[in-house]
DNA sequence: CTGAAAGCGCTTACAG
DNA sequence: CTGAAAGCGCTTACAG
């Protein structure tokens, strides 16, 4: 393209380096900190570009050095999420800027939309070079993304482990540890009938549930009934409807261990509707602690973790697994299992009179 | 930068061309749907690109063009935003995704980390040209990012409107209607002592709630008393807090109107705890209807709206100010009030006594 | 209809 | 310590 005969304004680098009358290799060098530049140049430089409110335009930087700065999220927003407004993501969020920013790393999030599949959203994300490393979430039990990723070879961790994913790094919640400790805890309370909740989706963290929740039992010889695993969505209502399947089943459980924290509120209404007190008729162990399940009488029994530190830690995996920064992170294991904590509370404060 | 000797794997549109013996002028104008390319041709290069993956690299065509197809939402996440637990950002951001998608126009969130200012965040967004458009929320009563991006020329809407974007566009929800309608409901139940919450920070919509209960008050003669406007964080905690305040206020209103959807939870709590039952010793009326508000008993009196509309809404306002768009999305208008519909509850329905 | 070439805004190896 | 120049991967005006 043949530029006209009209002296465009220059813009960008060029600007401020005719500004200062000086190349505009010397005001790149000082502007990203190389060590051989005058001194008295680098500050002049530096108050010039403060000045006139100078940033280096990201795409020319990144063309040039194959590198963006940026590292994306990926959520998926399905409606199920959207209408069970979690705040789960802005936490983990916020616990991976604090070690992003040390780095001068942005974080973005990439919302996939309802409409489009979440693999051809995240290979166009790929494809495009708009980050250079990325986070998946809401990982599936067979999730493809991991294959697209590793073979892109672009670094990622994802939030949640996969059957896809046994060979990447993640970080993901203990739910096995949960499940075991709930089950320990009620069997010692003297239950050996004890229901669950799963979600309904293939979303993986049910099948560990379930699965640790088989291996629970196990250990304490009970026998596994698939029945005991009610199958619902991870909201109120899918917590309603638990309590209504439960109550509905022969020889009803005298416990019941569920997935998801707002389920329990869902839970809650409905055994009561039959006259049935949590903590009196029947113990409830609730997945994670959240604000609005704090206020259920009597007060749940449920698992607290920081999912601030969740993301301190799934950044510090991603890290880990970039070059560039490898050194910084140096790592046994690229996979974290994040420990929760018992909140004893009264919802399966009771001891069942057992008939042996 | 002179290159070695050796002959590298070429990569991006270069290799796609060499693969099809052909020129990357006519890749790139096959790709790009131009006209003026032979369909034969076409159809071989969309195939190739099929076949191998190849996505044009954002960084060398943005640098091109001058253009990202990335739209910005920042949001802030303030830890209280985080406490809440609000799907407000997802579901809006379903909305604006509905129509972006139709221009292939990517949504990015981009989340301002807390210990950072978010006047600066944007400037550094801005600078580096990562997005074509922005969208701000969390619209402060006096914000200082509506100059900065008129200043940048870089096309932008608000959700939220303020005192700084009055000629800037926006989309904001109808807190005047909204205040209106639930004062002319109260009054008509012969209530004159009607206290409101507002929000505790700088935020511009809690101005806006106010201002519009002061005028609907005065349009039915009713005196302004500060005391009944009760400040305190938009969060259940605050809900429970504005209870406390107002049952200790000495001449204690009859009805109450809430800014934010959560705060209602609190409040019931606090006023039950003293024997105050809503819907029958006081009235309530909140501001947006909510899933955890949702089971409150007395059902809560209050406004819903869609906030995948709204979205909608906004995402066009945005297009409208874009250059490139402007055509499609003409408009009279470049700020929306959106409205919200009453949903009557129990919770302010009775009559009072009144004196007269 | 296609190819050759310029140039978007940067960074960096190289020469001085 | 600084400047001149190459080149990152694209798109597009121009020539044929």
């Amino acid at each position: 393209m043949v530029q006209g005969g009209k002296p465009r304004p220059m813009k960008g680098i060029r600007q401020l380096a005719e500004h200062l009358d000086i190349s505009i290799g010397t005001v790149s060098r000082a502007l990203n900190g190389k060590p051989d530049v005058n001194d008295e140049t680098r500050k002049r430089v530096l108050a010039a570009a403060e000045q006139l409110g100078y940033v280096a335009n990201q795409s020319g930087r990144s063309l040039r050095q194959g590198t963006t700065n940026v590292i994306g999220l990926m959520i998926q927003s399905s409606k199920e999420t959207v209408e069970n407004s979690d705040n789960f993501f802005l936490t983990v969020t916020g616990g991976l800027q604090s070690v992003f920013s040390r780095h001068k790393l942005d974080l973005i999030m990439l919302p996939c939309p309802h409409d489009e599949d979440p693999y051809e959203y995240l290979k166009r994300m790929v494809a495009r070079r708009i980050v250079d490393a990325l986070i998946i979430s809401e990982t599936q039990r067979v999730d493809k993304r991991f294959d697209l990723l590793a073979k892109a070879k672009i670094p990622f961790a994802a939030l949640g482990r996969s059957l896809s994913g046994t060979q990447h790094p993640w970080a993901d919640l203990d739910f096995d540890g949960v499940v075991n400790c709930a089950v320990d805890r009620l069997v010692a309370h003297g239950h050996r009938r004890i229901a669950i909740s799963a979600p309904s989706s293939d979303i993986n963290l049910g099948f560990v549930f379930v699965e640790g929740y088989r291996r629970a039992l196990e250990r304490h010889g009970i026998p596994y009934d698939p029945a005991m695993v009610i199958r619902a969505k991870s909201s109120e209502q899918g917590g309603y409807q638990v309590a209504d399947e439960l109550l509905r089943l022969d020889d009803r459980p005298t416990a019941v261990i569920l997935i998801y924290e707002l389920m329990a509120i869902g839970l809650y209404r409905r055994v009561m509707e039959s006259g049935i007190i949590p903590g009196r008729d029947i113990a409830v162990v609730s997945f994670r602690e959240a604000p609005r399940a704090k206020f259920l009488q009597p007060a749940l029994t449920c698992f607290r973790t920081s999912l601030h530190d969740l993301g301190v830690e799934l950044a510090e995996v991603l890290l880990s697994n970039m070059p560039a920064y490898s050194q910084e992170y140096p790592r046994q294991t690229r996979q974290t299992v994040w420990p929760l904590e018992l909140i004893p509370g009264e919802s399966d404060a009771f001891y069942l009179k057992t008939a042996k």
